[in-house]
RNA sequence: GGCGUUAUGGUGUAACUGGUUAACACGUCGCCCUCUCAAGGCGAAGAGUCCGGGUUCGAGCCCCGGUAACGCUACCA
């Protein structure tokens, strides 16, 4: 069967009320790319007076963390941003909980086996990574080699009775997908790269491609707005839809963030976590308004333009966002996420506080009841006089410490293997739950397993966090301060350190 | 490697359907204000629009050809 595509079916009507949805996976700490991607959803519904949906993207169960959802509502809800239908609040085309829908997917799944638009296919992930390697060393894109397509009936029977496991796989037909992009224009995919896609794991969950086609079927999504990076996926996407018989919707893809060095935006080079922004207290609207500014979806002061007889700025509260903003006149070249223009967005934000807002600011933000609380518990046995109360804790009111070389090098230690390590303990912290009870035997693992003592090994996280060798405890200090402001204190400190040693050299 | 996308000062953006010395903001630097640091005011440097051709009286905007960056290339999203 020839599939060519023609963009022109795709469209539906331009008035009709618009839909649209962010769909984050529950992987770890809610990303500032789903601030982005939510905000220019959030704006375009808005304007055009249509629901926004959250849908929560849980099928991979290798990844999923727990407390992740929960966090993504608390960012989402703290930058401003309010949603027509999710999982907390409801609505008529639930659940939106993907890992809730698997019977769903399931169906579709079996009308596709039926209408010969997929197939099963029986290799293990062994067998799939031996061909990927045999076609890498042969220089052969690496894709799945259709082993399965066609096998016999006789054949998936008894693999079926012997009870091996199996994907359910797209049956990309040959031919080609011209899809619109509504930013771009249209974009076309020779099938010939577009690769037998896993549909179904093994695990019996989808994959990415089913799930959110499914989903945005059934929500009655009109509008996919989302990044850049699902351009290449899209053509799988509008495979489906046309498998399935279904209208398809209108695709908007967003530039990535970048970071300086104009890579994808990561945590690697950049404060990613929008828990991270809110907790070194950075304003939500500050945040929202650089989002907004980010591939230009607002309008740019001229010199000449005076608005209320003020200059006109670049400051946009939510509502008038709502009404300046342009999808379509977004910029496509990824724009790069500028810590640097974003503090004085945030400073222009606080200084137009009133006084005593601002004094509340502080109050609530940098010295919050549950957070002097939790210090003053750890502050009781160890001071004699109040006034003593700032001197060992003010690295939980910094923005940053920086220890000085004898402060944190460790005597027996050098600087390389110092250095080495403490990237050692910025991955193991990563990695674990933010409980003292967790950070504790993750943290003696780790220096067991690189002959680092308990003491050096403490000292050194000690110096790098507080910025001096006496603190309050560690543990309970890293539990206070924060999962994300600690991180970012370790990946500040790792930075300055190369930087130094690359200056010396 | 294959496929796709993108390309205006260091960064974010502007420049109506091709039309004067490429504009604004952040950052940087200088000056003013000031006990300091910010904020604020004034000013400066910084791109000739990725490169090479072409069309045109005229191109950042159109055409052709390159290059680079980025993304995808998973039983991750």
């Amino acid at each position: 069967m020839k599939s060519t595509t023609p963009m022109t079916e795709n469209t539906p009507a331009q008035q009709a009320p618009v839909r649209v949805r962010i769909a984050p996976s529950p992987t770890g700490d809610p990303h500032v790319g789903t601030g982005y991607i939510g905000l220019i959803n959030f704006l375009y519904a808005r304007q055009r007076g249509g629901q926004f949906v959250l849908r929560i993207e849980d099928t991979d169960r290798a990844r999923f963390v727990a407390t992740s959802e929960q966090m993504i509502f608390d960012s989402l809800h703290w930058l401003g941003l309010t949603w027509d239908e999710g999982p907390d609040v409801g609505g008529p085309y639930g659940p939106y909980r993907q890992s809730e829908r698997t019977e769903i997917y399931r169906e579709h799944a079996e009308i596709l086996l039926a209408n010969g638009a997929a197939y099963r296919a029986f290799e293990t992930a062994e067998e799939l990574e031996a061909l990927r390697q045999r076609q890498t060393a042969a220089k052969l894109p690496p894709r799945y080699d259709g082993g399965h397509r066609e096998l016999p009936q006789s054949q998936i029977d008894a693999y079926l009775a012997e009870g091996r496991s199996f994907v359910i796989r797209m049956k990309v037909p040959t031919g080609s997908t011209t899809f619109r992009d509504e930013l771009r224009g249209d974009i076309t995919f020779d099938h010939a790269n577009v690769d037998d896609q896993v549909l179904m794991k093994s695990d019996g969950f989808p994959t990415y491609h089913l799930a959110n086609v499914v989903d945005d079927h059934l929500m009655r999504i009109t509008d996919v707005i989302r990044a850049e990076e699902w351009i290449s996926s899209t053509p799988k996407h509008v495979l489906l839809y046309k498998a399935f018989g279904w209208e398809v919707p209108r695709f908007w893809h967003m530039p990535l963030l970048r970071n300086l060095d104009k890579s994808k935006i990561s945590k690697r080079k950049n404060p990613v976590s929008l828990v991270y922004y809110q907790q070194a207290g950075f304003l939500p609207e500050a945040v929202l308004n650089f989002l907004g500014l980010m591939g230009g979806g607002m309008p740019t002061p001229t010199p000449v333009e005076v608005v209320n007889g003020a200059k006109e700025s670049e400051i946009f509260s939510l509502d008038e966002m709502i009404q300046k903003f342009e999808v379509p006149a977004i910029r496509l070249g990824g724009p790069v996420f500028d810590l640097t223009k974003l503090k004085w967005l945030n400073g222009e934000y606080l200084r137009a506080l009133t006084p005593e807002a601002f004094f509340q600011a502080v109050r609530t933000r940098v010295f919050g009841d549950d957070y002097l609380r939790q210090i003053a518990a750890l502050m009781q046995t160890r001071i004699e006089t109040l006034g003593q109360f700032g001197d060992i804790t003010n690295f939980f009111f910094a923005d940053n410490v920086m220890p000085p070389q004898d402060v944190f090098l460790p005597k027996k230690r050098t600087l390389e293997e110092t250095l080495a390590f403490a990237v050692e303990q910025l991955a193991t912290l990563e990695a674990t739950d933010w409980t003292a009870e967790a950070i504790e035997p993750a943290l003696k693992q780790l220096g067991e397993a690189q002959t680092w003592s308990v003491k050096e090994n403490f000292m050194l996280l000690r110096a790098i966090l507080t910025g001096s060798t006496m603190s309050p405890p560690l543990l309970e200090s890293l539990a206070t301060f924060g999962k994300a402001r600690s991180i970012d204190r370790l990946r500040r400190f790792l930075d300055t350190q190369k930087k130094l040693l690359a200056g010396k050299r």
